[in-house]
DNA sequence: TTGAAATATTGACATTTGTCAATATTATTA
DNA sequence: TAATAATATTGACAAATGTCAATATTTCAA
């Protein structure tokens, strides 16, 4: 079960978050009187497609996916969360409910902010606003390229993508993955069995290597040119 | 070659634009004194992908379709931009460079913005720049339905949902399209052949017709039932 | 009006991708 | 620890989609 927790003082962990630079002493003050912080397990769903939006996220720790679900079962994952990122949604101002569902890939905490609270920090600190509309068009250059690899690459290229993106979020060209196959299927939108395919034919041509879900990326560059191959 | 033309003044136009009710009188004046309206001719460039964001555009008659060109030449059709629509992209307050490309598919005209007064609107105008925010979700909203279809469907569901889509565009189930077989294709993420094919498959079995570019959808229903199929 | 040039259509075929079922492996719990 | 469930892997096959080439049709300019 999630149970609830305290932690010190926003002003200690906003610094990294980029777009609470923003805010002046006041402002950070209601945030953190407002915030409570949360403890999710593993696949434990944080905020869900459809569900009422009335926070806002900061992942503090762990690691969380953001995803699309359909009326069957094939998700698509548009994001991997990571702290210490901000999650709220294209709700915000429209409908105040959410379009995607986020769930912890692995334990994880996070900081849930009222939206009303930041409604009116956005109306109130134009920087902060201005702030809000680049954070937003930055991830929205980062879906175009997403929807590019997604519908105009074939499958070794989306994978190549995906194994990248994963590297990217670890930090690492080796690291231990929380996502299943079926994620990283989902992240590529394929099925798992494509996936598992292509990842082996990797693996067989010294591209990659990996045993359950530690993976290393041995050939980065022919990763690259697979992915600009399409 | 597109050309410079004057019409009367923005607030005979703005009532149209969701935007711009935000603005005072004021602004909107400010916003008159430094547009300019052009002509462009069928298939001219009216943004072009990776080009400086100087301006933002309404497009005041015409047709125009938003696409992200591809380092092959495998475009894809972000949206149709219809009267009286704006266009600016998510390069705003980013890097001001445009992502997409933008162009005519019929004669067309457009009114240009100075980005920079349009920032000041939004910096100065708190309203302006909720509405702004909620203009953007709202794309972002759409753009996920549209990656569902995209990467999820199997083209006859993504054919149906370029038609259905069409429709709404000419408010009529009965149109004569601007766009080419190409530009449907790239609509669906699939070869023009494909498109072609599924458009005819469509035909024999009754649920449209077309001659040329005149197309009628004539049973709605079956096109909704293939785009929910998949 | 006529002849390029561009666009659209069709068919044959190859390739890509998904489906389904069988089996292996790993994680979880009694 | 053993049994069970969940996840991962593999193979055979079917279905979906792209490629290429040939031909038809339309558009546009001389």
């Amino acid at each position: 079960m999630a149970t609830f927790t305290t932690i010190s003082h926003c002003s200690g962990c906003n610094l990294k978050i980029n777009l609470f630079r923003f805010l002046d002493d006041e402002q950070l003050d209601l945030i953190d009187q407002s915030r409570h912080e949360v403890q999710f397990n593993k696949g434990e769903t944080i905020f869900k497609q459809g569900g009422p939006f009335t926070h806002i996220a900061c992942l503090t720790s762990g690691l969380a996916k953001i995803y699309i679900e359909n009326y069957d079962k094939k998700n698509l994952i548009l994001k991997i969360l990571k702290p210490t990122e901000l999650v709220g949604g294209p709700g915000f101002n429209v409908d105040f409910r959410h379009h995607f569902s986020v769930s912890a890939l692995t334990d994880s905490s996070a900081c849930f902010i009222d939206v009303h609270i930041f409604k009116e920090m956005v109306a109130k600190n134009s920087i902060f606003s201005m702030e809000l509309i680049k954070h937003m068009n930055m991830a929205t250059i980062m879906f175009y390229e997403r929807m590019m690899s997604l519908t105009h690459k074939q499958m070794p290229g989306r994978i190549a993508d995906a194994l990248l993106y994963l590297a990217k979020i670890y930090k690492n060209n080796n690291f231990e993955t929380a996502l299943s196959r079926q994620d990283i299927a989902d992240l590529s939108a394929m099925t798992k069995e494509s996936a598992i395919r292509i990842c082996k034919e990797f693996k067989v041509d010294g591209f990659i290597d990996y045993t359950g879900n530690k993976f290393s990326i041995l050939n980065e560059e022919a990763l690259q040119q697979i992915s600009k191959t399409g």
